[in-house]
DNA sequence: TCCTTTTTTCACGCGATATTCATAAAAATT
DNA sequence: AATTTTTATGAATATCGCGTGAAAAAAGGA
């Protein structure tokens, strides 16, 4: 398990450093939101603990830039409990933020509890939308939704990658296999298919022009 | 399957109670830890649900003396999530744990996986459909079904694993064992078999295309 | 041993699914 | 507005996966 600490202040990394080194994390560390970027396109990161306040480029638009890639779970710190509100607003799905001062204690178990919910991901849930992992089945309104083998691996790796855009290539060589020469009208058939069977969400699949498409669920939050 | 619904806010305790029993558990109420722990030791309970916050005995304490007695399975509610801290430096071995408020839907997921990590069951019985694990026969409306060792083995690993999809690999290699390889026509020929002996429940037996199959007793009916 | 029961293999057929392709529609560009 | 590029759709065709029955192989039981 690899953790990424992105913080400007050397004091605040090491402590927490030190902290999950201790229960046997890797720990890896950037200083600034721009090799927080090139961090993670380098290696493989299983956790994001993020700071909102850094010189160049802050908290927000990193974990903006990071999610455009990659849905690696991010932990958020601020240093004001007041920004808890701006975070909510974002919609970009962050996993957990903790205020400062913490405790390492706390820090821990918040790494602790999303690690656990990151690997039993079993269950994707947005209002009545079900997607179940160990059952293989999606369920909308508690009603069963049939969806074809394809269609459902189509599914499972676009809400995996929820927020990122996909294109035609990657989309063939992830769902179909890499071995796969296909047209690419394929996937535009597949895509019609599984659209039609999420009915009323069928708007979550965004045609992202001249590039794929992208997964995203409009979870509204009323204010 | 029975649980027992700790927490002195009678509107809680009907929530929740009403989403278990629409899920096929029994539910025990206690509105404090004394009367939890008489529970405890007067019925046979499968799972406990605990508020931390409580007049008289707190979760804790109730906690602590309950794990006294009996190693039943707990997951506890707390409302504020700082709460997780403590209860991490707890110790105590608690399974899930869940903060106010949460979404009926989650608390049902953390129930299952809860009672999916701790299951030893003896009986399985829906229905008329009784299959005593003890006994290693299957009954249907008293009537017993003559089952072969392997459709025995293959039924139990099913209701084992009820809801979840589980593929022609995993069966093999847990049914039939790590060694063995052969045809998968050979799972489809016992599926077809135990399907036959179970009669109108054959249905029980579901088959995810392209995947494998699946138990799952009586499609839940939509309310 | 022989006979019975159980397990495994396998080929065939059918229905479900995947893929291709032609055409329509939409969006971007000129 | 006209042209070009890209995506959506419907329908035709190719392919795949599952259920089945029958028969061979293996395991048990007298």
């Amino acid at each position: 398990m690899t953790i990424l600490v992105v913080d400007d202040e050397e004091l605040i990394r090491n402590v927490i450093r030190e902290y999950l080194e201790n229960e046997k994390y890797e720990v890896l560390e950037a200083v600034d939101g721009e090799e927080a970027l090139k961090m993670v396109s380098n290696h493989k990161i299983d956790l994001i603990i993020l700071d909102i306040m850094m010189p160049k480029k802050d908290g927000y638009t990193t974990l903006k830039e990071i999610r455009k890639e990659k849905n690696i779970p991010i932990i958020m710190l601020s240093a004001r409990s007041e920004e808890y509100d701006k975070l909510l607003g974002f919609d970009l799905g962050i996993d957990d933020y903790l205020t400062k001062p913490f405790s390492p204690r706390e820090l821990l178990a918040r790494v602790k509890a999303v690690l656990r919910r990151n690997r039993e991901m079993e269950v994707y849930e947005v209002g009545d939308f079900v997607l179940d992992l160990q059952g293989h089945t999606l369920k909308i309104a508690n009603e069963e939704v049939k969806l074809t083998p394809k269609e459902y691996e189509l599914l499972v790796y676009f809400i995996q990658n929820e927020h990122i855009a996909l294109s035609r290539e990657q989309l063939l060589n992830k769902v179909w296999g890499y071995d796969f020469y296909g047209d690419d009208r394929t996937i535009d058939t597949h895509i019609k298919m599984l659209r039609n069977n999420l009915g009323k969400y069928r708007d979550w699949i965004v045609t992202v022009r001249g590039m794929g498409y992208k997964f995203e669920s409009d979870e509204k939050i009323s204010s």
